[in-house]
DNA sequence: ACCTTAGGCAACCCATAGGTTGCATGTCAA
DNA sequence: TTGACATGCAACCTATGGGTTGCCTAAGGT
């Protein structure tokens, strides 16, 4: 389902996964360390993480481990997709080219998207 | 603040901004239509997207007015924007060429957007 | 063998989100 | 002017989300 926008929803929820992203696996007390929140009621949003499919979970031991799957994420970016004109300026210029008024001919317009290391 | 994450979760406002999307302001009983709960319930759900941004409210006679501003999404955008190398394929392996681990020198990588009209 | 640490489970609490019903008000159209 | 339509407002209901406390079990370290 789409629980995946309830999952986010929750700004401690959103905390957990910025902690989980970038590193290992961590446990549950890890993850609760800092929050000011009890242990359980971590474990209630990490329960609900796993259940929207943001975060797998594996038994090491005693520790239960956490860790980050990202994917389901891709649902949010498709709903926002339709919109995203409203707040990116180069996709919305594009679109300007793309659908003008003035002709009704078939266009193409393209933009280039640049990644690079730190200086 | 980043209400805008709450006011996205529920299925009732995603729709409501669909309705919103590609088209004039429309009233509230134009927006409640078919919705499978009452007039009231649909006036507290603009409420809250009008609190958060997304929606503009403006009388015209007896008639209440809304019309999308989907601007406020850019905060969602730009937080999934960090894990979006985990679904979005061709940015993962643009990462990928930036990142290698072979060298540490500083690199650049590219790709191209293509948007067209519908053929 | 013992204490400490990691975690589960259940009961409970409280605020609020989402919904309803009922009624009042203003505007438009005939 | 009268009736129909568009909306507001207030009271109320109920489920549930987010949190707590308390206790129990299983691994590990020493």
């Amino acid at each position: 389902m789409s629980e995946i926008f309830a999952a986010i929803a929750d700004p401690v929820r959103r905390t957990l996964i910025a902690r989980l992203h970038s590193g290992e696996p961590l446990s549950l007390s890890a993850l609760a360390e800092g929050l000011p929140i009890t242990r359980q009621a971590v474990t209630k949003h990490l329960n609900q993480l796993q259940k929207s499919g943001l975060v797998r979970v594996e038994w090491q031991g005693r520790l239960r481990l956490h860790s980050l799957d990202a994917r389901p994420m891709a649902e949010i970016d498709a709903w926002l997709a339709p919109y995203s004109a409203a707040w990116d300026r180069r996709l919305a210029r594009l679109k300007i080219r793309v659908d003008g008024e003035n002709n009704h001919s078939h266009k193409k317009a393209t933009m280039t998207t640049t990644l690079e290391t730190e200086p």
